[in-house]
DNA sequence: ACATAAATACCGACTGGTTGGTACTTATAG
DNA sequence: CTATAAGTACCAACCAGTCGGTATTTATGT
């Protein structure tokens, strides 16, 4: 969508501006304690401004929520592990990719829509709804992958493409929390191997992994 | 009726009701949406008592992360899969006592600690730090039987004990962040289903399962 | 081409309520 | 009597959100 503005074309308008600081300080700080003024500060606009975008800061969460779900989407689908002839190897690549974002750096990998679905789920349903979505879809892009490697080694257990591709999501959301624990992402990280590990094992034996 | 103070022992003393307060209200809404005033009168107390017992919201923040750590402790050190005879199956069956408490609904299974560290990591390093022991403390006390279920099986991969105890409570706490955000248990069942599936593909097979 | 009207984008002082925290007082237990 | 526990009243800072106004862009009529 065109966003016409002469006013500072350098920065980019003060919508996005408002949108990269509510990113970045509410990854680092939650929702709830980022106020208002300390994101017009960050974006270099003013409460004007802020409130002549959204009507409310709850608004802007969503639109927050909205926001990262596109950028991280993008991301994902340029990444290189869509190229690998193998949906196996397409699998075991995103896992791949995200390992070396996580080896980056503590503030850049950690997750803006699991942060905030922690604080919202129960105060603010519009935000937990727009988390929801950015997860979920973002695991949706798994599926098909998971689905054809299934199918190309005649796996069937009793599990789906589905709940595998949830509980990718699962490993990363929950090792970003220790990571954020143990002040550093080495944990994050032996995590990630471990899942691989597991899908690996999964797609390996053609047993059926029964659980109960 | 001018004198209505008279302790109640029935309910407790003011401190552990404060502490018991903010574990349910901090648990829904995160701590930083949670207010003085709001545990106050959750708790029945008033704000002198609370600045009594507590020197700021912070300190609170991290006697109820401590409290956390006491209660959950007691909780699992006396749940019954310790009874297992082989180290493996109380492995196991720790994660089939988590899965029960899921089951249960999705006010009771969330983690305190969880919840808090993604606030505080960086604005509140006594909390984060508070949050991290109870965290890696619990791991800790399964580390012992899986250390004893490698040796007893011969496992010998590129992976520690501590680092699949640490895996486990990043399954968990990952599959509490998309309940929240799915809105139920579903997803976290089907998340600690693949985990147990996970420990039991990584005992059955003597492969090194190897990464990279 | 040009005047004008209508949106849109933005500004910043202001408001009423809330926040974490303090000061002082009063009650209870040993 | 003294220490601890709890209650009451209050404060300055801060909070989300408002409002009247200005600057800039776009659409329209002639």
């Amino acid at each position: 969508m065109p966003r016409p503005t002469k006013h500072d074309p350098e920065r980019g308008d003060a919508r996005t501006r408002l949108l990269e600081a509510a990113r970045d300080i509410v990854r680092a700080q939650g929702f709830a304690a980022t106020s208002v003024d300390q994101l017009c500060r960050a974006a270099g606009v003013t409460k004007g401004a802020f409130f002549h975008h959204f009507a409310s800061k709850e608004a802007l969460g969503v639109a927050a929520a909205e926001y990262w779900a596109e950028t991280t989407g993008a991301l994902f689908a340029a990444a290189p592990y869509h190229d690998h002839a193998d949906p196996l190897d397409r699998v075991l690549g995103y896992v791949d990719f995200r390992r070396e974002i996580i080896a980056g750096g503590i503030e850049e990998f950690t997750c803006l829509v699991g942060t905030m679905t922690q604080e919202a789920y129960a105060s603010h349903p519009a935000i937990r709804e727009a988390c929801a979505a950015s997860i979920f879809d973002h695991a949706a892009t798994l599926e098909p992958d998971i689905a054809a490697a299934m199918k190309a080694r005649g796996i069937a257990g009793d599990w789906t493409a589905a709940s595998l591709a949830a509980h990718m999501q699962v490993v990363l959301q929950g090792a970003f929390i220790l990571a954020k624990a143990a002040g550093g992402p080495a944990v994050a990280i032996d995590s990630v191997d471990h899942l691989k590990r597991y899908l690996t094992l999964l797609f390996q034996t053609p047993s059926k992994g029964r659980t109960t």
